[in-house]
RNA sequence: GGCCCGUUCGUCUAGUGGCCUAGGACACCACCCUCUCAAGGUGGCGGCACGGGUUCGAAUCCCGUACGGGCUACCA
């Protein structure tokens, strides 16, 4: 293990964001590679979104995408609100140094401050006012950075020199009134202890980062090696959110997406690997370039996601297909059964939870019948007709297999002068309830003679 | 409003000055295959935001414009 060591810092929300998780693999994808290590700390300083059991949820959704906890490349998870403190300590070091200080202006004042000096209504920014007061601690006081005069490069790998201008960056609070430290302190004070050397987030952090650099310079350390990555966004082009999109990566699983397919797809988001676009994880692991990331948004398009996932399960062998399926599955039903129609399923499946669509008339006690299907179909005498006519040359077959339930239907079909594709028909909506499904005779040799008759004879009952 | 980032087919992208008559994938359309529906095969549709430079030559370099997005909290 080298010295190489990136981090997530997601925060406890209940759920874990796509976006995170494209986040996540990325810096994991390096951390491995490298060498280095991946730490997980979870951001809990906003007392109001705080759950323990959140962060077993992310642990899980981590496990889910090949993040597990148990590799030795995983640190973590810790959580930001056991080191207060430190965070504290790191804004009085600031403070004694005279790199902050300390201000007693509410929101309300600073307002009041830009009025009074003849700007709009609702003008931004604070004015560093307090600079020079020498306030001390006290009750209802912040303490803010003291930003210096001059520019601040950030070198972005992804992006290049990024260049802010300080004059533009107001002093900004580092300790709440209440003590508790902000967002910006708190992220670079745990980075430094964790001794994180990579920073990859979303872009929507890269105007921030300046603070960030001031603090990490102020407190006597060297910055770590910045990368923005583009974001995801929807279909608007906003940057994909809770409110309205669908980015909790665990509702994706619940819906029967597959974690390769899932990875894979979220790899594409922001880079293009090599070769084919679906490729096994160690392949993008081994090839992941941080100069080869791309400097757009991503759509995150759920039509492409569905390709990858029907890709993935029909590269699925029967019975992992099986075992991946479960979840979506009856209770009980002939396991024989699903892994002899395995490979009739899998391309008919874009999610997981298609699987049982397409075989359940297979397991049930009786078919589940499509009023539609059934009026539609019966409603020309011939396939009546033909139901019988099958019935009684299915009632005579010596055997029971797929080729031969094809032939002797091919010869009942020919009476009426109609090629399989029609002559199949009434038999499929009388066995499976349905117009379409999977090779009808394939099935009936899953099926059974027994049961398969019985459904004939109920159908034909059904049609006097 | 200010600052910052971005801009190749509908979408994701390849492309780093001549290999580009711009390649691939998803989506869409057609055809083929076929017991239905899928899957698969073949083909098609479709793009360098715009305007100026630089250069023998620009999708690639520079400038401007337009458009999109992010940030602009005592949220993270």
């Amino acid at each position: 293990m080298n010295d190489a060591r990136f981090r997530i810092a997601p925060s406890p929300t209940g759920y874990f964001h796509v976006g995170g998780a494209r986040t996540a693999l990325f810096n994991w994808a390096l951390a491995r590679q490298l060498g280095g290590t991946f730490v997980v700390r979870i951001e809990d300083t906003d007392a109001d979104r705080n759950r323990p059991e959140w962060t077993e949820g992310i642990i899980e959704a981590l496990a889910w995408i090949g993040i597990k906890a148990s590799d030795p490349h995983f640190e973590g998870p810790y959580l930001q609100s056991d080191y207060t403190q430190q965070h504290v300590d790191a804004a009085q070091q600031l403070v004694d140094a005279g790199h902050a200080y300390y201000c007693d202006m509410t929101t309300a004042d600073i307002e009041a401050r830009h009025i009074a000096n003849g700007k709009a209504e609702g003008s931004q920014g604070y004015g560093g006012w307090s600079r020079d007061r020498n306030l001390g601690p006290g009750s209802g006081r912040v303490i803010r950075f003291r930003v210096a005069e001059g520019v601040t490069i950030v070198h972005d790998e992804v992006r290049g020199e990024v260049e802010f201008d300080n004059a533009l960056i107001e002093d900004f609070v580092l300790v709440r009134s209440n003590g508790a430290p902000v967002f910006v302190l708190a992220n670079v004070v745990d980075d430094m202890h964790m001794r994180i050397t990579h920073v990859l987030r979303a872009e929507e952090h890269l105007s921030n980062t300046p603070k960030q650099q001031m603090l990490w310079e102020a407190l006597g350390a060297s910055v770590p090696v910045w990368a923005h990555l583009p974001l995801l966004v929807n279909e608007q082009r906003k940057k994909i959110s809770k409110r309205r999109d669908k980015v909790a990566l665990e509702q994706y699983r619940a819906e029967g997406y597959l974690a390769d397919a899932m990875v894979n797809y979220l790899m594409t988001l922001g880079w293009t690997p090599k070769g084919d676009e679906i490729q096994p994880w160690a392949q993008m692991e081994a090839d992941f370039r941080l100069e080869d990331v791309h400097l757009s948004p991503a759509f995150f398009d759920l039509k492409k996601l569905a390709a990858f996932n029907g890709e993935y399960i029909r590269m699925l062998s029967p019975h992992a297909f099986l075992d991946a399926s479960r979840p979506w599955l009856p209770d009980h039903f002939d396991e024989s059964k699903f892994l002899a129609m395995a490979p009739h399923i899998q391309p008919r499946c874009v999610t997981l939870a298609d699987a049982p669509g397409v075989v359940d008339f297979l397991f049930l006690a009786e078919p589940v019948i499509d009023r539609d299907a059934w009026t539609k179909t019966f409603a020309a005498e011939a396939n009546v007709a033909i139901l019988r006519e099958t019935l009684a040359a299915y009632e005579a077959l010596s055997d029971w297999q797929a080729e031969s339930l094809k032939s002797a239907m091919e010869v009942v079909g020919a009476a009426h002068d109609l090629k399989l594709g029609k002559a199949q028909a009434p038999v499929r909506v009388a066995v499976s309830g349905r117009t379409v499904g999977p090779p009808l005779f394939e099935a009936l040799e899953v099926l059974g003679r027994d049961e398969t008759l019985r459904r004939l004879r109920n159908a034909e009952a059904a049609l006097d």
